[in-house]
DNA sequence: TCAAAAACGTAGTCAAACTACAAGTATTTG
DNA sequence: CAAATACTTGTAGTTTGACTACGTTTTTGA
């Protein structure tokens, strides 16, 4: 039985602030506040402690849509647990590292929760089947998202076909120009608009390749992609917050490289068993 | 207020599952089996379900050590807000996709929840202060590890000194074999046992330098360090489950690179705006 | 200024969580 | 082997907290 998962409560709660009623945006700015507190209250806590009486709880937790208290102390709980995404919480000069490594974890983990909603199944069986039936993969990213081209191309032995993710802009283009039909393109740019990065997936295309385009949005690259997967992340607000778009694109080449391995059998994962086995010996011994 | 984290109930449930009385290990079952029906569920519903009696379910929460029913649910909530990681669902050929990648995800983001719970702010700081000391940071890590590497690199911006992460480990030692007081070096590796990573961290402050070790526990190459860093992840328990200590050290280099950023001061932020600013534009047009 | 409607709280009800106790079952010891 | 003790589990009861019906106050618009 799937989770439903929804949209993280905090971020909701600062959205319908303004349709609220007074004395409901009393109980709200208390939620907002003390989230922790609220979450192990009783209702005639919370109504204590946000100077309303207990109907008026009750009122602002039907009001965001629950049947009721207990359901929204739960629904809170839950977003509590992800952690309080940054965009929320502010990093600041001020804060202790414990304070700070505590966010910058929370803010990634609510990243990584967006894009687990969002991603779509439909888009990641297409890639996963365009990837199988191809003879070669070749990545495409820079700055970020030359890390996760990077760290796919070490993925090599899980895809069972040869990958190439050159780094350098011209060398990408190149491979793009001599793309064919059975070559397969992922082609990686947050914003999607990076210009050679998009020249490079527009050539694949027309070489007659698959082109699996990544990017944290629709964008000019996905247009033109044969297979657009949209890895949407917290946005990066001010420069403090770290790029987390890198990190969800290394989960999905993680997913789609763990799906390719299980369809392409058990023999091909008794042979990646044994390769395993001999890396671990070749950590001990020298290298 | 920080919110204190429990250890994932799902894996404490499993331990003590022997220790607990037969009827109880009934509702521990029905838990285990159908962890989203009992968070939503009513105690009476439980008890129901799980073919005992109301005191029953009781004792069973006070035996976990809760206060009572409503706080192990919500307990329970949290848990599976952040999902169920692979070690207890486990990957099989027979997932749909949209299961495959909720297990990824939901992996992930456990395994990033427990690095959240055992990293050492102590450490921490300490790493950062001697990096705001350094004159030049070197990096060093293979394979996986190598991705985490050339993630820091890439953030020498916000490091505020010259960076380097060669990949060839020959380079890697070569780099060691020349430090100096004032060299700072990150080394890393998921085991720690890596023979030649194990080196350069030892050459490096034989020559002394400062080094910082990342390893996912307790290892040889932290003896070899001056500044220890645990970047403890659910361990990587068959060839399915993939790779998420490096997600682990990536967030870790993000935490180093913000605090480092944050401690230069205003002036240094703000030619890292204009840094920014500036690359959106090389984005657009060219390269 | 008055009427109508919306907002909010008071008081009451019901159900769910928690507790005391007794019955039954296993275990140990004389 | 029997008796007693300790342990396990359910029954019945109590209290507390969630939810509801209704009435009072405040606000809004003519």
């Amino acid at each position: 039985m799937p989770l439903d998962r929804k949209a993280p409560l905090l971020e909701h709660l600062n959205d319908v602030m303004g349709t609220l009623r007074n004395s409901e945006r009393k109980v709200a700015q208390l939620v907002a506040g003390n989230p922790s507190y609220v979450m192990n209250a009783t209702m005639a806590g919370v109504a204590e402690a946000a100077g309303v009486s207990e109907p008026t709880v009750m009122r602002f937790c039907t009001s965001l849509g629950f049947l009721g208290f207990q359901q929204f102390k739960i629904s809170l709980a839950q977003t509590l647990a992800l952690g309080i995404p940054a965009t929320l919480s502010t990093i600041g000069r001020e804060d202790s590292l414990k304070e700070l490594s505590t966010k910058i974890f929370d803010h990634t983990i609510s990243s990584l929760d967006r894009a687990r909603r969002f991603l779509d199944p439909i888009q990641i069986d297409r890639a996963v089947s365009a990837i199988l039936a191809g003879s070669s993969l070749h990545l495409a990213g820079l700055g970020a998202s030359a890390i996760i081209a990077l760290d796919a191309e070490q993925k090599e032995p899980l895809f069972g076909i040869p990958c190439s993710a050159p780094v350098d802009p011209h060398q990408q283009y190149m491979a793009a120009a001599m793309a064919h039909p059975g070559s397969v393109f992922i082609v990686i740019s947050n914003t999607g608009r990076t210009r050679s990065i998009v020249q490079v997936a527009q050539t694949a295309r027309a070489k007659g390749a698959t082109v699996i385009g990544i990017s944290g949005d629709e964008s000019p690259l996905l247009k033109h992609c044969d297979i657009p997967l949209i890895v949407k992340t917290i946005e990066d607000t001010d420069i403090y917050t770290p790029t987390v778009s890198r990190l969800a694109g290394l989960v999905v080449i993680d997913i789609l490289a763990t799906a390719v391995t299980l369809r392409l059998g058990p023999e091909h994962m008794d042979r990646l068993t044994e390769m395993k086995e001999g890396l671990s010996q070749v950590r001990r011994d020298h290298a």
